[in-house]
DNA sequence: ACTCAATGTTGTACTGTACAACCATTAGTG
DNA sequence: CACTAATGGTTGTACAGTACAACATTGAGT
């Protein structure tokens, strides 16, 4: 092995630079895109509809976040109306998460412009880049550390 | 062109998501590798490695923040002592920024620890992956809208 | 010389986040 | 069964990062 790994360290260095950069932009860059739907709260509700509905906890952990944290921003998305508390009749102290009506709509505007705007940015990619591109982005996050899975 | 555009859109969502995944990390995750630093200094700090001093406004313009983010960044930084104003004789309401010794020393620790993380993480990839997911970033960052430079 | 632009700092406010203390409820154990 | 422990959630508090607007200082252009 050479002093930098046989010439590995150069795009590594890239790699570690344009993550880098792309993190640091990432949630102004969508709050200027949907100043009604912070990236987190995307997220959030993003996540609720893929599960069709779940609890705070398992929110928390799924994105590695304090649970005083889900139960602010679930406080604040149910007072927008996106999100509504059902109480679980097994377990009085769970309460399911659901998206409104409202929440669902919201959820899907948002994600379509978001659509939108990545395939523009994508545009001038060939099929084949994406698909590699994609793969990458999926092998490198599934290679997160310890307890972050999303 | 069909409705999804030919089948991009499987890819495009993944990269979309992926990339949202990785932002919505990094920053506590970074903080968690380097507590003493966190990913807005270090950014910056690598900026004025980079380009040996710069003014505050150079900092504002090439990360879109407000002055007066930068300000207070840099007072910290200053403060923590890793960095100096120096005032620029030519021009008395610029101040010129530079690296302390200590924050040379710092941010080489940092640099290179993250860089073995960065190895670590990537261990498994063959030289041509590296070198092909690095090419799509630079690319895909290179996209970035207006006055998102880095 | 006067006005205008550029550089920074400070006051204020908001978001996202964590941690710790707490309440309510359920589960496990002697 | 009764008590203790664990789980789910909320609230108090604190801090980082950020923006916007008002300001002071300094330099530039007519």
């Amino acid at each position: 092995m050479t002093e930098n790994e046989s010439g590995r360290d150069g795009p590594i260095e890239i790699i570690q630079r344009e993550m880098t950069a792309f993190a640091r932009r990432a949630r102004a860059s969508a709050a200027r895109m949907h100043p009604e739907l912070s990236l987190v709260s995307f997220t959030l509700l993003s996540h609720l509809e893929d599960r069709g509905g779940c609890r705070a906890t398992d929110l928390a952990a799924y994105y590695t976040l304090d649970k005083s944290t889900i139960s602010r921003q679930v406080g604040a998305l149910e007072k927008a109306g996106l999100v509504e508390r059902r109480l679980d009749p097994d377990d009085h102290r769970v309460q399911v998460l659901h998206l409104t009506e409202r929440g669902t709509g919201l959820l899907k505007g948002v994600t379509d412009s978001r659509r939108v705007a990545f395939r523009e940015r994508l545009a001038g990619w060939s099929g084949p880049d994406l698909e590699r591109f994609a793969e990458y982005l999926l092998r490198y996050n599934a290679g997160a550390p310890e307890g972050e899975v999303s």
